[in-house]
DNA sequence: GTCTATACCTTGATAGAC
DNA sequence: GTCTATCAAGGTATAGAC
């Protein structure tokens, strides 16, 4: 059988890339653990990085896969919505901590370079992301629509900090308690953002394209678009004389033209932001917008 | 002049880990970069480690300098609470956007298991920890004491959920008022645990040990302090006799006693723990001081 | 299909001329 | 102090006998 093989392998993998991280676990390692040669191996994964993406997309699967069993339990419709978010969040717990490598950002790894991996991750990130947005708008309904994907990142934010805390073994409570605590922060943060309705962080343009990918370069102009208008705007509101700010609006309006052009001159824009960054205020949109060229 | 070459290596090698991390930045490339030859590297840092650790180490310095410098400016005492809160979120934002590398779990680098690094690492996150916790007591007052702990997990996590946006560049927002953002989220959680007043789930006494660094001399000896004040309270809580209790905290006394002296008697205090060993209610207390003092 | 043995490469680190 | 040249270690991946 070589399925069964292939999965003692995988499986074996999968151990050792949680215990010891991507570039410490070698092939080696992981042969000798499935007490076969590591040229064997390589029979069924050509890589390392290919194992490695088998690995992960293995271990993500779970997580939905769960979720997915627990709507179908037969108690399920009859609990409030706050408790089914519990549940989730539990889930979401409990899984995060023994997949914590694969939860991580690969910035770190060689493996951040591999195409099929990039992909791979790509496609279970965006599975998560959509889920979480899912659980959440479930448990609070449509008026948190606007607001969903911040709802999303500080959720995500929390979640994860506590995650560390449990991984060091601090924290003396079971994941039950730590989720119905984690979901009560969130009602609070819920309900006051529905009650003073701030504008959002992060537009769903952005949540949309961005999270998926990242270097998205039509995503990234329609960024440095508005960060543009929004200066142009605080620029109106200045207390300075009117032709000042008409003048500033004009090099605002000049640096968006030549954000847009491609290729843009670099030198340009490097003299019209020194320009702007001379007005104290508008100090740190500049700051933002050389992040964003970078 | 040495100190200038010196200088050169390190601010190469801080650009060069930060663009392509620690495992990936190869001494090879740093050399190339500083337009010298890998050996001379070698004659200012022993290895590669002791190279990363000077990096990290000057990197960290400069958010507490400039938070430091905050402080002295002429308007500073001017501000309202609240306000002195988005400025030094802000600058942490500012700060953790340029070192996002320095910030982030080594778990996954060769790195970790270096003691040199660890050292520093953990000095350098209990550094920040207090910090937070300062900053967060001086804008919210007393009331957060018993939660405060968990109030700076919050804050962080939302904090760093949020900087990975940025780092994504699709954040179209001035850091300013992202800051402005955060602050308003987390007066919400606050005004929230204020009235409901839920248990804590990170308590005082787990933040010590995992924060606050056993390598770091001076802050060690108060967290063994502290740990010990706990434990004797712990001591005269416990469903015991008077006597037994009065003994159990003059072990405790000679414990501290015995903890703050230099050179200590290490075999005293082997004995003395091994005491207080005995009691199950005390054998986590135990333990963690063990820990803080191997 | 599975093993042994090895090719080949990239690291970090060093020796020794200048 | 700085270079060139080189080492040793450890990694991935493969060739070839069985």
């Amino acid at each position: 059988m070589e399925d069964a093989r292939k999965n003692k392998i995988l499986d074996t993998a999968i151990e050792l890339f949680r215990a010891k991280g991507y570039s410490s676990a070698s092939m080696q390692d992981i042969a000798e653990a499935c007490g076969m040669a590591k040229a064997s191996i390589y029979k069924f994964f050509a890589s390392k990085e290919e194992l490695f993406t088998a690995a992960f997309v293995a271990c993500h699967q779970t997580l939905l896969d769960r979720a997915a069993a627990l709507e179908r339990e037969e108690a399920w419709l009859n609990l409030s919505p706050k408790e089914k978010l519990r549940r989730k969040v539990e889930i979401q717990l409990e899984y995060t901590v023994a997949n914590h490598l694969f939860m991580i950002d690969f910035k770190e790894l060689p493996i951040a370079t591999n195409e099929h991996f990039i992909a791979a991750w790509k496609r279970k990130k965006a599975a998560l992301h959509a889920w979480r947005r899912e659980l959440l708008i479930e448990a609070y309904g449509d008026p948190i629509e606007p607001y969903v994907w911040d709802v999303v990142a500080i959720f995500r934010g929390i979640h994860l900090e506590y995650l560390s805390f449990v991984q060091q073994k601090v924290i003396a409570l079971p994941m039950a308690e730590l989720a119905a605590f984690i979901v009560d922060r969130m009602d609070a943060v819920i309900s006051d953002m529905i009650r003073t309705q701030p504008k959002p962080v992060i537009e769903p343009y952005n949540a949309f394209y961005s999270y998926l990918n990242p270097s998205d370069a039509p995503a990234r102009e329609e960024t440095v678009r508005r960060l543009v208008d929004l200066m142009d705007k605080r620029i109106g509101e200045l207390a300075k004389p009117e032709d000042t700010k008409k003048e500033l609006q004009q090099v605002a309006a000049m640096l968006r033209a030549e954000c847009e052009r491609v290729p843009s001159n670099t030198t340009l824009i490097r003299v019209l932001t020194a320009y702007l960054d001379g007005v104290p205020e508008l100090r740190s949109y500049v700051r933002q917008l050389y992040n964003l060229l970078s």
